[in-house]
DNA sequence: CCAATATTCAACCTATTGGTTGAATATGAC
DNA sequence: GTCATATTCAACCAATAGGTTGAATATTGG
């Protein structure tokens, strides 16, 4: 996959909320596909849906233990994700900035 | 709009390459749509759609100059995004710091 | 062996994406 | 005033998201 599929699998993986709560309570530690679906109002096969997207993205790894699949955090697409938008705010603050100082100079 | 919303529109809207490369093209200054639409493959009105769903998550915003629409960048929402996703690396971090120190503990 | 548990698969529904084409609208240029 | 330009609106289409319910599958516990 390219890093570019990477991204837009990862970005649209966070876009949901269901999903952001599900990777937050993955960093109190690995957990079943029942207990991540517990919280939640909606069904649990809702949530093993939910649980296949977050997979797509790489963002949570599944390790089969008898019936029970146990879910894990995988960090690495989420730094993906950090570091374009940390490249962006670079570039959009210098743009800005230089916006700034031009309209400075204007005014002399 | 809730923080919660607002995060979703947000990371749906850096979900797809194009509305990315637009954002980029952006941080080089304003643009009118045409000027946006002009790199790509797509028709104009795809490229209009796009834009609608940056301005949802206000990471763009429009002034219109006679019939021209010039967009430019606003950087608030990808701080917020920024945000919750360095957030969760600290966590993850510590998290995954602790189940170190945990199989370092039983190695002993 | 049998019953309960954990999970997925399959089919279905509605809403949204991402794209198209064609028409409408508003403004600028001559 | 008329024609060209800039943009959106409207209708349509195919694919996907996010949810449901019901059935299938695999494994554990008694």
């Amino acid at each position: 996959m390219t890093a570019i599929a990477a991204l837009n699998d990862t970005m649209l993986a966070l876009a949901d909320p269901t999903r952001r709560a599900i990777l937050s309570r993955l960093a109190a530690g690995e957990a079943r596909v029942t207990d991540l679906a517990a919280p939640f109002a909606i069904s649990l096969n809702a949530v093993s849906k939910h649980i296949r997207i977050l997979e797509r993205a790489a963002l949570v790894r599944r390790r089969r233990s008898g019936r029970e699949h146990v879910l894990s955090l995988n960090p690495a697409p989420l730094d993906q994700a950090a570091a374009w938008i940390e490249q962006q705010r670079t570039f959009w603050n210098a743009s800005l900035d230089a916006l700034e100082r031009a309209l400075a100079e204007h005014k002399d």
